[in-house]
RNA sequence: GGACGCGUAGCCUAGCUAGGAUAUGGCGCCAGCCUUCUAAGCUGGAUGUCCGGGGUUCGAAUCCCCGCGCGUCCA
């Protein structure tokens, strides 16, 4: 059940809220209205939660560390009485601190530090609700609630040749976010524009033809059709006045044939089989799949653009050049430069991409709650110019762009033309045979098949979560140590935790299924038997919900690639102090259910972001 | 020329939207830990003008202003 409040019904959760409300209710009694208390994830040893006093200072003219001390007092006061009303703690279920205010009895203790008031949780007791949570309700302990439909667009690289790293950053965030938002509870479908009417599905097109008739040796000297039309047209003049008439009779939907098929039929079929041979096996192979491939001609022939165009001439911020070209100044706008007028058409009256794209954005709009676009920083400007003109429009949304920057290479920016380049397959390739050595070195016993197995997941593995763990907005430079690291904060670390946690498992006899996992109530835990270790994964595992809506709500995909990297690296701790399987009693039911739930959270993790999840390696 | 983004130890990076307790981790480096659930692991150590300079504030990596560097864009 989801608080009246929209928060979240974990225990972490409803302590916050419940906390919170407490604090609002003593701190008005002191005299303070506002602001409202905020409470914080402090450092460990600091506390499980803290409420910084400095910002009720001017309100009551005292000090900090005075408010401090009286707000621990009378909160310690008021949680005693709440501990009384639950019965001290024991015994309670998930359902039981659903209740308002029973959450209360799971803060332990309050200590007043300096201007700080910070507040202990009651280990055993929260530590006891949690697990039974996590065990038995899976992995998502907290009621999901509909969020509505999202229609998120990521890649949609122009179809003229196989991805190459730098482009590869797009479907992997634009991935995370959308399997992140389905688990926090949109509905959410992927999108890849297809750019099939732009000057470079219309270069590759023509290399297409001109391919068709090329000798041998001709063919030898290049990478394939897009690449040899490249270099043709910039050689041959009369060759470049074919290629700008194949663009304008495409533009202006004239009735031109190449090899007997109409010119856009042609073109979109190059496009198409550039789409299937090239560009999808290689997000397949990352785990990416695209839930709908939308090509830009159809709102050419749909006559929707057509539509955007006349309703943008149509408004009084219209203008047109002397050649005839409309445009729209976007000074009023906050755009500037050398040119700020965005042109919408061309001279002879034909849509550029841009304008294009604004019908492909209503067309979002239409069908969605939200529009997520990834984009790459080259985007930036695009992206305001389709901004203003969905407000003049008179569209009321705008959609959310997570830009990202260029990923280039230690000699300079990633260029086809100067063969300065790494392929994303090539990538995945390099990391499958560097990962089976190692799969090799360590597990030699294992079957061929199930090592190449576990070879191509933790390849996939460590070359999306290398992506995804730096801030989009951040240029990364690539390097082939790097993204083929395996130790430290990669991928196989995260996966090495979780085949840990399955390896335990396994020899208890238990179901790795969580399915078909007996759900065996998690035994109450009386505090001396707390390792600190086994508190700290608690603590990690119970900051889950939070990190996933901040993830969604923030549109901050690497933050769930460091989460899952700090609960690994707890759980890993909890694996070197606290032996399981050797363990009697409620000390082994405890340490099995800790063991059950990391291996859930730390699953789903690696499920959200992409990256397989080996149950042995 | 202008706009936008980025600048945190030798390298990479969190924190910046909502300013607060000794700035987060990783790589690399140094010293240790495999008769006990997988050492792709763990423990300890060294390493910082948070790009520079002003300002606001009791308090600035975080907010504001001026610079510098890199990146991206301006039919």
């Amino acid at each position: 059940m989801t608080g009246e409040d929209g928060v979240p019904d974990d225990p972490l959760s409803l302590v916050k809220r419940d906390l919170g409300r407490l604090l609002s209710g003593v701190l008005a009694d002191m005299g303070v209205e506002s602001p409202a208390p905020v409470l914080e994830v402090p450092d460990e040893e600091l506390g499980d939660l803290s409420l910084a006093c400095f910002p009720f200072s001017p309100a009551l003219r005292r000090s900090p560390a005075e408010i401090a001390s009286e707000v621990a007092r009378r909160v310690g006061g008021l949680l005693e009485a709440a501990r009384g009303e639950a019965g001290g703690g024991e015994g309670m279920g998930p359902a039981g601190v659903t209740e308002a205010g029973r959450a209360l009895a799971l803060v332990g203790r309050v200590e007043a530090v300096g201007p700080y008031v910070n507040f202990f949780l009651d280990r055993a007791g929260f530590s006891s609700v949690l697990l039974d949570a996590i065990v038995s309700r899976g992995p998502v302990f907290w009621t999901v609630r509909p969020r509505g439909h999202i229609i998120l667009e990521h890649t949609s690289a122009n179809p003229t040749d196989r991805l190459h790293v730098g482009r590869a950053r797009n479907p992997i965030i634009g991935d995370t976010l959308a399997r992140a938002a389905r688990l926090w509870g949109y509905e959410v479908e992927t999108q890849y524009y297809v750019d099939d009417m732009g000057r470079q599905a219309v270069t590759l097109a023509y290399g297409q033809h001109l391919w068709e008739s090329a000798g041998e040796k001709e063919r030898e000297r290049f990478l394939g059709p897009y690449q040899y039309a490249s270099h043709l047209i910039e050689a041959d003049g009369e060759k470049k006045k074919v290629l700008e008439g194949w663009m304008k009779a495409l533009e202006r939907r004239e009735d031109v044939t190449v090899d007997g098929v109409p010119l856009h039929e042609y073109v979109g079929e190059m496009c198409r089989r550039v789409m299937d041979e090239k560009i999808v096996p290689a997000l397949e192979r990352a785990g990416i799949r695209v839930d709908r491939f939308v090509y830009e001609s159809s709102f050419v022939y749909d006559g929707s653009v057509e539509r955007v165009i006349e309703s943008l001439k149509g408004l009084p911020e219209a203008r047109q050049d002397d050649n005839g070209a409309w445009y729209i100044d976007m000074a009023p706008y906050g755009v500037r430069g050398r040119d700020t007028r965005f042109f919408f058409t061309r001279c002879d009256g034909t849509s550029l991409y841009a304008t294009r794209d604004i019908a492909y954005h209503l067309w979002k709009m239409e069908r969605s709650e939200e529009v997520v676009d990834v984009l790459g920083e080259d985007h930036r400007l695009e992206a305001k110019q389709i901004e203003v003109c969905l407000g003049l429009l008179g569209c009321e949304r705008r959609p959310r762009v997570v830009f990202y920057s260029f990923v280039g290479l230690p000699e300079g920016r990633m260029s086809t033309r100067k063969g300065r380049v790494v392929y994303f397959d090539d990538l995945l390739d390099e990391a499958e045979e560097r990962a089976y050595v190692e799969v090799d070195r360590r597990r030699p016993e294992l079957p061929e098949e199930r090592k190449r197995e576990i070879a191509r997941q933790v390849a996939v593995g460590a070359v999306r979560y290398n992506i995804v763990r730096v801030q989009p907005e951040k240029k990364m430079v690539f390097r082939w140590e790097d993204a083929l690291n395996f130790e430290g904060e990669s991928a196989p670390f995260v996966q090495y935790s979780h085949a840990r946690a399955l390896s335990i498992l396994r020899k208890a006899g238990e179901e790795l299924r969580p399915e078909n996992a007996s759900h065996t109530a998690v035994p109450g835990i009386s505090g001396t038997e707390l390792h600190p270790s086994e508190w700290g994964l608690v603590r990690r595992l119970a900051l889950f919900p939070g990190v996933l809506e901040d993830v969604v709500s923030s549109m901050r995909p690497h933050l769930l690639a460091s989460y899952g990297f700090s609960l690994a690296s707890v759980f890993n701790q909890f694996y070197r102090d606290c032996p399981v399987l050797s363990a009697e009693g409620g000390v082994r039911e405890m340490r099995m259910a800790l063991v059950r739930a990391s291996a859930l959270v730390l699953e789903t993790v690696l499920e959200t972001l992409g990256i397989p999840a080996p149950e042995e390696m």
